[in-house]
DNA sequence: AGCACGCCGACT
DNA sequence: GTCGGCGTGCTC
């Protein structure tokens, strides 16, 4: 007999393990997807393994109805990768086998896009047919003499050009014949960039060199504007020479589209583009051309690791060190680590390419793990621009109190009249954070979430940032009923203001979560900053990425505090890497720029080093403050999320649970650092109580405890309460 | 995920 | 007495 080891098509960790099925016949082959019966309905599932017995009886066993999709197949790599994130991050095998193939496609709603073309297959009949019609048709004469001409042309432009009645006689009538023809939707159309050969320079050419020579992984640290884009285009340029295939990876979607024009310039009709900004259809077409071997290179985020390439020589992972690598929803997954496996897997290697690397990658590479490659020179040779620290505790003492500080004011308005371009950074979305009584502190909350609402005034609302919700602003305070209530920090609607109050007629736009909502908004807000249609953006975080700008002369980080007061152990290093990425947005062409940081704490460390643009000062800072503090990369921070509508149930649930935790603590001494129990800092989310144990574990004995810590949570799972199992989670909120 | 089996309230 | 509520359990 032949057997089939199935994983059914459902994500439920009750169903997800291994099915057998008897093989109808041998034509079937592991990784393929097919229809198996279960229990009383048919599923989809995937074959993961063909073998010739079973554990079971012979006759307990039901056969595989049919295949599907004969080019619906996940390889062997992609099967081996998946086993591989059952074991590191304990996701179910379904849930990881989804990530191959495009979530539309499961259900088998999208369908390849057709559409008809018409040609004319016999000659002379059509002259026969034209020299007995009426010389006034003009309709039928126009559609015979064109495709006679031109061969083939498609269905519904012919029937636009002529009408569509005397195009359905022809055919009809056997005049003209049609056949269908596949269309691939493709996105970004038209988004090409000129084609310029850049000769590389020597450092850009020998850090190639180094890539391509050795299967390895690479740390490539690169100050902004050392060109490592031209490092990984002529990387991928070798590597499709020698016949393998290539993945980038970008941290965000909105950086997608200037990669994808450089790629495209440089591989043309070579390079896919996959993530899920893309419509339904579009990503389906470049997933198939990917499978079908027709794109060799993928460009895309996160999600791209999983292309259905073959034969890979080289991934890149672009800005490693950006939060946008670790999946923090289910399937929870760390690209980098998933990387790694499929390198390996393929014999790949592995570029990690940033400007300010993680920690725990520069940390890696300090260890011998990761080959480090530097480039400490901008491609222009120029220096890095200026950074300024601003103390702000000295403005509000010269009495100025708005959030422009005086240098700021002057930097700005000389750049405006300067014709220059400006880019003001703020960490928050929104009019100010929150909306407090002045009298007795009272601040506005969500009912369902428990968190401080915003103000919005653009929609003049109050709005909760985790679920969503709108409420009317208040007018007086429902604690007090005092009316003087003030709004809080600063968010970028507040900025544009202030902005618009100091330079009345600038041209100013706004990016962040809210004026991005539609797919191709934040493309139409950089295109008119880039063309110098606006000549000041004011943004969040997404500004802060990767964008090349070459007339902004002026950088302003307004509040920089706001990162580096976030209650966690990365505080700095996600500070440090964010205000090197802003300033990294000045002065890229030849003229010079500028960059201001205000905050209330100017000798910060984190500051003065990131001023100086030293990232190994600040290494060595951190890593040794990570060192003697006993937090990652030295040990494994695990929280374990407890999530209930009722509050008892979630502490109860988590109170089972580190009773379990403790006896194995109490084993393994030497192993923890730190266990405790407590309330989330956003105690509710969404009418749903939180509860978490945070774990602090050695590395020597980590893998045991995750383990076991994973195991622990199928054990006391119960379907009113949510576990979460997060290793090294970047927010705790 | 689906569907069936199974054990307690308001109805012809 | 029965129709049906959805709680629990199984699917190769």
């Amino acid at each position: 007999m032949i057997v089939a080891k199935v994983i059914v098509d459902i994500a439920s960790s009750l169903v997800d393990k291994v099915f057998d099925y008897l093989l109808p016949s041998e034509d079937f082959s592991v990784g393929q997807r097919v229809l198996v019966p279960f229990g009383k309905i048919s599923k989809e599932g995937y074959i993961i393994e063909i073998t010739d017995h079973s554990d079971l009886d012979e006759n307990k066993l039901k056969s595989v109805i049919s295949a599907l999709e004969p080019f619906s197949v996940i390889n062997k790599d992609q099967l081996e990768l998946a086993r591989f994130m059952k074991q590191e991050f304990n996701t179910g095998m379904c849930d990881a086998l989804r990530l191959f193939l495009p979530a539309e496609m499961r259900s088998g709603k999208v369908k390849e896009l057709v559409k008809i073309n018409c040609y004319i297959q016999d000659e002379t009949k059509a002259k026969e047919y034209l020299a007995n019609t009426r010389k006034n048709a003009t309709a039928i004469f126009g559609l015979i003499t064109l495709l006679l001409e031109k061969g083939e042309l498609s269905r519904s432009e012919l029937g636009k050009k002529f009408n569509p009645s005397s195009l359905k006689k022809l055919i009809d009538d056997g005049i003209i014949q049609t056949r269908e023809v596949e269309v691939r939707r493709k996105p970004y159309n038209g988004a090409v960039a000129e084609k310029t050969e850049i000769i590389l320079t020597k450092t850009q050419q020998s850090v190639v060199n180094r890539i391509t020579s050795e299967k390895n992984i690479y740390l490539l640290h690169g100050v902004t504007g050392s060109g490592k884009t031209e490092v990984y285009m002529n990387a991928m340029k070798k590597v499709l020479e020698s016949g393998k295939t290539g993945i980038m990876l970008v941290p965000e979607i909105s950086l997608t589209p200037q990669v994808l024009m450089n790629f495209r310039a440089k591989f043309g009709e070579n390079v896919a583009l996959l993530h899920s900004g893309l419509s339904v259809g579009e990503r389906f077409d470049e997933w198939k051309r990917i499978l079908m071997g027709e794109a060799q290179i993928v460009v895309g985020a996160r999600s791209a690791i999983f292309a259905p390439l073959k034969n890979i020589g080289l991934i890149v992972i672009d800005e490693e060190h950006d939060g946008s690598y670790t999946s923090d929803s289910n399937p929870r997954y760390n690209t980098i680590e998933v990387a790694k496996k499929r390198a390996e897997l393929s014999q790949a290697s592995l570029v990690l390419g940033s400007a300010t690397p993680s920690l725990v990658s520069y940390h890696h590479a300090m260890i011998g793990n990761y080959q480090l490659l530097e480039m400490k020179e901008r491609i222009n040779k120029k220096e890095l621009p200026p950074l300024k620290i601003i103390d702000m505790g000295n403005e509000v003492r010269n009495g100025n109190t708005g959030i422009f500080s005086a240098t700021l004011k002057d930097a700005l308005i000389r750049t405006i009249n300067e014709k220059n371009q400006a880019m003001l950074f703020i960490n928050r979305r929104g009019f100010s954070s929150f909306l407090m009584c002045k009298k007795c502190g009272f601040v506005a909350k969500c009912d369902s979430c428990d968190v401080s609402l915003v103000y919005h005034k653009f929609e003049n609302a109050l709005k909760c940032h985790y679920c969503g919700n709108r409420y009317r602003v208040l007018t007086e305070c429902p604690a007090c009923g005092n009316t003087n209530l003030s709004t809080g920090a600063v968010g970028t609607e507040r900025v544009v203001q202030e902005l618009k109050e100091l330079i009345p007629n600038v041209s100013v736009s706004r990016m962040d979560n809210d004026t991005t909502k539609t797919k191709d908004s934040h493309l139409k807000i950089l295109s008119d900053f880039r063309s110098g249609k606006t000549q000041v953006l004011v943004g969040t975080q997404m500004i802060a990425k990767g964008h090349d700008f070459p007339s902004v002369t002026l950088v302003g980080i307004i509040d920089a505090d706001v990162s580096l007061y976030q209650s966690s152990y990365t505080a700095s290093e996600q500070t440090f890497q964010l205000i090197t990425q802003v300033a990294g947005r000045a002065g890229r062409a030849d003229k010079p720029g500028e960059i201001y940081l205000q905050t209330y704490v100017p000798r910060h460390y984190t500051y003065k080093l990131a001023s100086f643009y030293d990232y190994p000062a600040f290494y060595k800072k951190e890593i040794n403050l990570r060192k003697t503090t006993n937090y990652p990369p030295f040990t494994k921070i695990i929280r374990i999320l407890f999530t209930s509508e009722v509050e008892n149930l979630a502490k109860d649930t988590a109170k089972v649970y580190y009773e379990k935790v403790k006896e194995i603590q109490d084993k393994n001494k030497n192993d923890f650092v730190y266990l405790g129990v407590m309330k989330s800092p956003i105690g509710k989310i969404q009418n749903k109580f939180r509860i978490q144990i945070l774990i602090r574990i050695n590395l020597e004995g980590a893998e045991n405890i995750t383990r076991k810590l994973y195991e622990f949570a199928s054990d006391v799972k119960r379907n009113d309460v949510s576990i979460f199992v997060e290793i090294d989670p970047q927010n705790l909120s």
